[in-house]
DNA sequence: TGTACATCAGTGAACGCGCGTTCACTGATGTAC
DNA sequence: TGTACATCAGTGAACGCGCGTTCACTGATGTAC
């Protein structure tokens, strides 16, 4: 059964790749690890010889969300669109493939050091995407307001039961941050 | 062992409220019963007296949450006031008498109908707050960016591991929030 | 290059534990006469 | 007002289930000579 080390490095990428989603989609304490590794395609007897607890994998995964999402909206030719992406209807209806922070900033905060480690630097590379090329305080402040203001209104308009508040809440967001700017 | 009535009314309080600071303080996923009936001086054998199930008592619970917050918000003199207050290191660090929606707004947006329903007349409640008493379109919108803002920077001043970024984060949000204002 | 052996990725069953929920029971409260 | 009975809030044990974690085992891969 053993599989050479390149399969093994593939599949330990996959379990993490499944747990980012996974615990995106439904949340970090409500998701399984026999259901992730169904979800990785494998038996849940052999997480152990990829990771030594859940908390670890925990950690990985925030650093792969963190970074497929900060991949996705550094390729933006601009920050204004980038902004506009992450405050878009898409963005909102597949938290499975969106920015952690938002989908499961309350689990993150209540995680371990490792994991709050990550999200900070995610979240900290998040911030110098949004102040662009400058780098003075006011424009550092301004994108730390738009860091919050994006991850709080993707938030809420997945809380909120009314669809209309819901497009209403990325709307005023959007206006609200890209107002000023080409 | 029956109680009378008016007993039996204010231990289902008792349980609600108690259920409130454990969801907020825990999230709900990871609050068992069990413990949430000891933190109101139960056993938990009893819980089905007053509720059909855990996600009925999710959903008053977010009620009383979202009750306790605003009124607390309300008391406040001045908008700007509530504002500070709700972007203080004192909310930060106390989530268990906390917004709900910065706690816990990820696993809000996994609920049922009743509790998403919940959530969202707060969420409007807190905007109205924020409005004061002007009724302009321009005023809701900067209301709704202002709601989110707070709500977004009170979740990531938790999850932040860096004390000095988490004061930054609060601190800009009430910079730029309370800019122009008395 | 071939052979013998050690390694270890993955399987599948099992561990103890706590979960949400159910239930028989207790005995004070509420109701009917 | 007093008595008999029904109600039901709360207890504590038990239900089946899925959790995170462990373990004996398999057999292909990797290593040593």
């Amino acid at each position: 059964m053993r599989k050479s080390r390149e399969e093994a490095a593939e599949t330990r990428k996959r379990i993490v790749r499944a747990a980012a989603r996974e615990f995106r989609e439904r949340g970090i304490v409500a998701t399984g690890l026999a259901d992730l590794m169904k979800a990785a395609g494998l038996t849940h007897g052999g997480f152990y010889k990829h990771f030594g607890s859940k908390d670890q994998l925990v950690a990985e995964a925030t650093v792969s969300a963190m970074d497929s999402i900060l991949e996705e909206l550094a390729a933006h030719p601009t920050v204004n669109s980038a902004v506009a992406g992450y405050l878009s209807t898409r963005h909102r209806d597949n938290p499975a493939s969106g920015c952690p922070l938002a989908a499961i900033g309350g689990e993150l905060a209540r995680s371990d050091k490792k994991t709050r480690a990550a999200a900070t630097a995610g979240f900290v590379r998040l911030v110098d995407i949004l102040a662009g090329k400058a780098r003075t305080a006011d424009v550092r402040r301004q994108a730390l307001v738009s860091a919050v203001t994006m991850i709080g209104a993707v938030t809420m308009s997945r809380v909120v039961s009314d669809p209309k508040l819901s497009a209403e809440i990325l709307g005023a967001a959007g206006k609200n941050l890209m107002a000023d700017k080409p």
